[in-house]
DNA sequence: CGCGGGTTTGATAACTTTCAACCTACGTGG
DNA sequence: CCACGTAGGTTGAAAGTTATCAAACCCGCG
């Protein structure tokens, strides 16, 4: 057994990406031993998050994107007057911080909705070994890419849906998002309160409430507190297509 | 004179990037005499949109992006039922489809809004250069960030604007952009219809009318058809601050 | 055991959409 | 060159959806 001696600090465990269970999430494939090791080397080593916390603020010198290795964060943005809005839920193997690169400083906050671990990558370290890895240049556009096509997505959603296909869609994303992570595409906690879901959807927290009771009335849902089970997947599907039939 | 014969296709004239009078909104600064000639070379030519034709539709291969040379743009998803959601709307300097990326595919539609001209970027191509030109790496991701803020703020207007405050900020972010195009701030023609407009914003046609009319009533603009006079634009920002105020 | 954040539910108000009629400008073809 | 057709735009009244305000509830935690 090698153990670490107590030398060894906690903060300088390295992640080794070659060895991380997401790394089909948030790397390329097939990249080879010898990328790996680069990979490994430049990725800036871990940050806990404790539920609550900040990762990074709007404004904040822009130095590193982060890969969520485990968690749950909101991402948002404060209004003058304090109110906020949500501009997305991540998970485990998503990337946040992407924004940050056109100013050189963030333009959201990122904060940790349960105790959470991310791995921080230097991003002047990353646009170097893009150089030296083709591979993974390329799948960094295609993350920033897949980033702009939810944008568009979430602004579909935004301004063409009422507040049950929002719902409905939202849900559906998040169920197959975690299903993506090996859990149950019926049964999952929210771990963001009715208000981050609203100022996410562009709905108050009330109507957010209403049409989780409205569902569970019709038989598509459980809720039990922050506990969701999908009763009728197909069920909740059907309302998002519902619009084509009117 | 050096009038081309007649077997130069007009097809073959090339964009000189070094002698683009757009130079600066669309590529890095610095660049050297010998790196602006690489890009000249990558740069795969103009091409013409008509108004109302497509460049690309959704479901397209991606082979390119492009920078639009003259003209206007929108871009949008068609929904199952036919209704569109417009995404966006681009002006001259501004680089579209760079949603494609994720997919290999574009996921919207980009229709010209009057006749107009963009230069196609073949992407492999520029993938390549980047490994050349470390500031055209730069500046490429800075462009993609840059989208996704853009993105964001769209998620916040959709999701907590009034209707008259949307309105007011896509007023106002013309304009801007007009400006930096060395354009009147305060005097310009929409080239989209009412029904876009609302599309874009997530209100219907009369919503975006009846708006603009409360406006000219209020004396913050002048509202001819499509020729749009901003009266005040002080006061039309107070319209997006005012939230602060409640 | 009680407090407080988060949630649910009801009644009312505000906003936006819908439906409908009418108007305006522009391009086409006689 | 003018008339007419049509797409796009404006305005009004009514309906529908969501927000707001208010009260009560539930649950975890100190």
């Amino acid at each position: 057994m090698n153990a670490p001696t107590a030398s060894v600090s906690l903060n300088n465990i390295k992640v080794a990406c070659s060895q991380c269970n997401l790394r089909e999430l948030c790397l390329p494939v097939g990249l080879t031993e010898q990328e790996f090791s680069k990979l490994d080397a430049l990725v800036g080593g871990r940050r806990k998050v404790k539920r609550g916390q900040s990762l990074y603020r709007a404004g904040d010198p822009f130095e590193a994107i982060y890969a969520i290795r485990t968690g749950f964060f909101k991402t948002d943005l404060l209004l003058e007057d304090g109110r906020e809005q949500v501009t997305g839920f991540l998970m485990a193997g998503e990337i946040m911080g992407m924004d940050g690169i056109s100013n050189e400083a963030h333009t959201c906050n990122a904060v940790a909705l349960e105790d959470s671990e991310v791995c921080g990558i230097p991003y002047a370290m990353l646009e170097q070994l893009q150089q030296e890895i083709r591979a993974l240049q390329h799948h960094f556009y295609k993350v920033m890419s897949r980033e702009i096509v939810r944008d568009q997505g979430v602004m579909m959603l935004l301004g063409s849906m009422r507040a049950e296909e929002r719902l409905a869609a939202f849900l559906l994303n998040l169920s197959q998002r975690f299903t993506a992570r090996g859990y149950s595409p019926t049964d999952f906690h929210l771990r963001m309160t009715r208000e981050e879901i609203g100022s996410y959807l562009g709905l108050k927290l009330e109507t957010v409430s209403r049409a989780l009771s409205a569902f569970q009335e019709s038989g598509l849902v459980n809720v039990q507190q922050k506990h969701i089970q999908i009763v009728d997947i197909d069920g909740m599907k059907k309302m998002l297509s519902r619009q084509a039939n009117c």
